[in-house]
DNA sequence: TATTGTTATACTCTATAACTATA
DNA sequence: TATAGTTATAGAGTATAACAATA
């Protein structure tokens, strides 16, 4: 991932007083993004980029995507979860899981058996080599996260995780 | 854009008690995604998805699309900000945002100016066309945001804000 | 030498339709 | 008739390199 910072390069035209619409034109000092600011859905939309953009970094040591991490992470707690089923966990479109899912087969890492009671559906395993990488990253993942909330307290980091259930749950 | 439902469709198979790895094979009765949950990054997405999802739906309506709205709204009340201020404020690169600015140019709702003392640069502003439609959608997006934390408190909405703002400010 | 806006282009992510095997 | 997994494909979003004009 491209951590890409604000340039904060503005105009150092002097600064016209007011809203006023200009009849002509005008520079803009610095950029009033208070009402965005205001909103949840910008706020949310700027703050799972930041946050995906560290963990995604850290990810890459292990060749692996985010999507690819919490797919793994997942079959790792839940050996047998069907294809169906990590779909809904994840909010991914059964066509986009087929490839993600055979990419890791192809690594190693997943294997594919049948199901036991559905002869549609296969259950989804970790690799014995799987099992190491993926408790690896969790922990990296979670060093990550530690370390963007690390002055937080930790009534903080328990209701942000809380109030951002409330919105998808 | 298309409102997802997760299927909920899990198999009707016995659970297995404990955390044991299968020798052969066994069904997942409900994913258990403790451990994403308790992850920012996944619940910032999940959260980030859901919100998104219901204020594209509003915007349907204005034939805009999110990033649209979010950049109109910015020039509406900074009239003469530059492509390169709302790549800032967007986190879009500067590539992507040539042809959102252009198709908005063609159908009437910003106007490209010169940047007064930045030759390079250009000021863009709302047609007088374009004032009314932001506004009705600014106050359709509070409308939405607001439907979806209508059972929270004044003080949990603050604090929301605030703590996302301090992931990514 | 650095920055703004731009073109061209490639890559990733996400979405829709349709098929098969099974429930 | 509905669902799980899959294929093919299209569309949206995001990325890099490079160029002209200006700072």
């Amino acid at each position: 991932m491209t951590v890409r910072k604000t340039p904060g390069s503005f105009s150092r035209t002097k600064a016209l007083a007011g809203k006023a619409r200009a009849a002509a034109t005008q520079a803009v000092e610095a950029v009033d993004a208070g009402f965005l600011e205001s909103l949840i859905g910008y706020s949310l939309r700027r703050a799972s980029l930041a946050m995906t953009g560290v963990s995604a970094d850290r990810m890459q040591g292990f060749d692996l995507k985010i999507a690819e991490f919490s797919l793994l992470s997942l079959v790792g707690r839940n050996p047998g979860v069907t294809s169906r089923q990590l779909c809904a966990a994840l909010d991914l479109l059964p066509p986009n899981m087929v490839g993600m899912i055979d990419a890791l087969v192809g690594r190693g890492l997943l294997e594919r058996r049948p199901h036991p009671s559905d002869g549609r559906a296969m259950g989804l395993y970790l690799t014995a080599q799987a099992e190491g990488l993926v408790h690896e990253a969790e922990q990296q993942i979670q060093a990550s996260e530690k370390a963007a909330v690390q002055h937080w307290s930790a009534a903080e980091q328990k209701q942000l995780l809380q109030l951002l259930q409330k919105l998808y749950r």
